[in-house]
RNA sequence: GGCGACGUACCCAAGUGGCAAGGGAGAGGUCUGCAAAACCUUUAUUCAGCGGUUCGAAUCCGCUCGUCGCCUCCA
């Protein structure tokens, strides 16, 4: 049984969708006024392997990705850049594609655009009015907290303690400081759209409550986001939604943890922030996604070189495993040698099975990738048993289907060796290109037939002072980058 | 101040009632022309501390200490 963490709840709690054949997910994207730091990377990465794994486990899944193109910050950006809001978060929305794209995040079913819905806000709002939850005043429409009972239940908060801590606030508009504001009124200059409240613009929580009904229903199963969005996002569109239709807007409520530096919230605010783009210019976005995977989606991560180049070494482990596999599986040999070969052939029949309750329990993707590496470490003694023959042959192949099937559900591990070292060669910013680093290896080939190991190994320290490391093979030699 | 989370080896990190996964680093060994990779052995009689419940606790309860988060825009 698939287990799930529910914030509302605080519990992990048995995965029944409203619908067995039609999970529905929304989870919310960016607002688009400026490039996207690793934190972003992080909620993106693990909704994206909550979507696969969920499919991989037989559910269909319908997943809705807001992108907000309308909001205070993206008009103050877009004034200090001289250019229209609907400019700045086009470059924006598309620069976040090409990094949601090298991080092997895959696209939502549904990414509406705030400003695309603006017709059914104004709806929704109305709506929101007409049943007592939300007043119009001087052109702002705000929602009413206090008439909304069950506010504060997602975030643990009571009303009167909110109170006690609310900011002076001054915004005499509003009946209690705890209101919210569900429709803007537009100062002179700024975007705006007519309304039965004059122009304005929405709030920012009425785009997900508006953009989530229309596309996933009214109920629905899974609304995710990072941990800082609980309170107040997610509280208020609770208070919105639920107010709007009389019925439980979402089953269950997912939160990732943060990313950390020196222990504290990675965030724009603090300013400790890491843009993808930063990081991509160092490591390969598989180095990244694979950090990324390697602490459970709702613990704090702490982000440094130093973590980033453990996962590079776990990554690098991986295809070296896969290279040996593979310079066997083309070399078998007719002989059958098959000994010692039972505890791979235990774990390869448990191996699915492993992965797979690590996974059912609430995405325990560093649990799993322990498993991956367990099956790892099997591989690699089976092989230096020196095994030959169909028999053993037969065992790779299906070694490396189960790891390819695992790599595929996290969306890492999922290129050729040659792929992974080719790009590191590009990340490490190596001099070499590899038509002359073969034929470095052909010229020291030759020294080593002639049994010159002194000028071999010349070569090969040269080598690995460019962060190059040679591995000689019963079948050639080998190069690969260092990592780590 | 209110609410919440966390504290597992040198580092990262699973484990949430029944002998402490996995990775990295270190030490020793096997293999190798030498390396590298891989494998083997080794590194927590112990899970922040102190009490309690239990036949049995890292896991449950209480207290203490420490760290962090939310309470304002925030993934």
């Amino acid at each position: 049984m698939l287990k799930v963490y529910n914030t509302m709840s605080g519990e992990k709690e048995d995965f029944i969708p409203y619908d067995p054949d039609n999970v529905r997910m929304y989870v919310c994207g960016i607002t688009a006024y400026d490039v996207c730091h690793l934190g972003h990377a992080r909620s993106a990465v693990i909704f994206d392997m909550i979507k696969r794994y969920l499919r991989y486990r037989g559910f269909k899944v319908t997943h809705v990705r807001n992108i907000t193109d309308i909001d205070d910050k993206i008009i103050k950006r877009a004034n200090e850049e001289g250019v229209s809001t609907e400019a700045l978060a086009g470059k924006y929305t598309g620069e976040y594609y090409i990094d949601m794209e090298l991080l092997g995040v895959s696209r939502a079913e549904i990414e509406p655009k705030a400003t695309e819905h603006i017709a059914e806000m104004i709806e929704t709002v109305n709506t929101l009015i007409k049943k007592g939850y939300a007043y119009s005043a001087g052109g702002d429409v705000y929602f009413e907290v206090s008439k909304f009972p069950g506010y504060g239940k997602l975030s643990k908060k009571n009303i009167d303690e909110l109170m006690a801590g609310a900011r002076v606030e001054v915004n005499e508009k509003k009946r209690s400081p705890l209101d919210f504001v569900l429709w803007k009124s537009s100062k002179a200059g700024e975007p705006s759209w007519e309304s039965p409240w004059g122009p304005g613009r929405p709030g920012w929580h009425i785009e997900c409550t508006a953009m989530s009904s229309k596309y996933l229903g009214e109920s629905f199963d899974i609304h995710g986001g990072g941990a800082d969005l609980i309170f107040p996002h997610h509280e208020n569109e609770i208070a919105q939604s639920e107010a709007y239709s009389g019925k439980e807007f979402v089953k269950y409520w997912m939160h990732n943890g943060f990313i950390t530096v020196d222990k504290e919230k990675m965030s724009k605010s603090l300013g400790n922030f890491f843009t993808i783009k930063d990081i991509l210019a160092k490591y390969d976005p598989e180095v990244v996604r694979t950090f990324l995977l390697s602490a459970h989606y709702r613990s704090p991560i702490e982000f440094s070189d130093a973590q980033l180049n453990e996962a590079e070494s776990y990554i690098d482990r991986y295809y070296t495993t896969v290279t040996r596999m593979n310079d066997f599986i083309g070399s078998a040999g007719e002989k059958e040698k098959l000994s010692g070969a039972e505890e791979l052939k235990a774990l390869l029949s448990s191996f699915n099975e492993k992965f797979r309750s690590s996974m059912d329990d609430d995405f325990n993707t560093a649990s799993a990738l322990g498993h991956i590496f367990e099956l790892i470490r099997e591989i690699n003694r089976f092989l230096d048993s020196k095994p030959s023959g169909t028999a053993a042959k037969e065992l790779m192949l299906s070694a490396k289907g189960l790891l390819a099937e695992s790599g595929g559900v996290l969306n890492i591990f999922t290129r050729s060796s040659e792929e992974w070292y080719r790009s590191l060669m590009r990340v490490k910013k190596i001099k070499l290109s590899e038509e002359q680093l073969l034929a470095i290896i052909s010229e020291r080939q030759e020294a080593r037939a002639g049994r010159d190991w002194a000028a071999a190994d010349e070569i090969r320290n040269e080598l690995l002072e460019h962060g190059i490391i040679l591995e000689d093979r019963e079948g050639g030699t080998r190069w690969k980058i260092k990592a780590g």
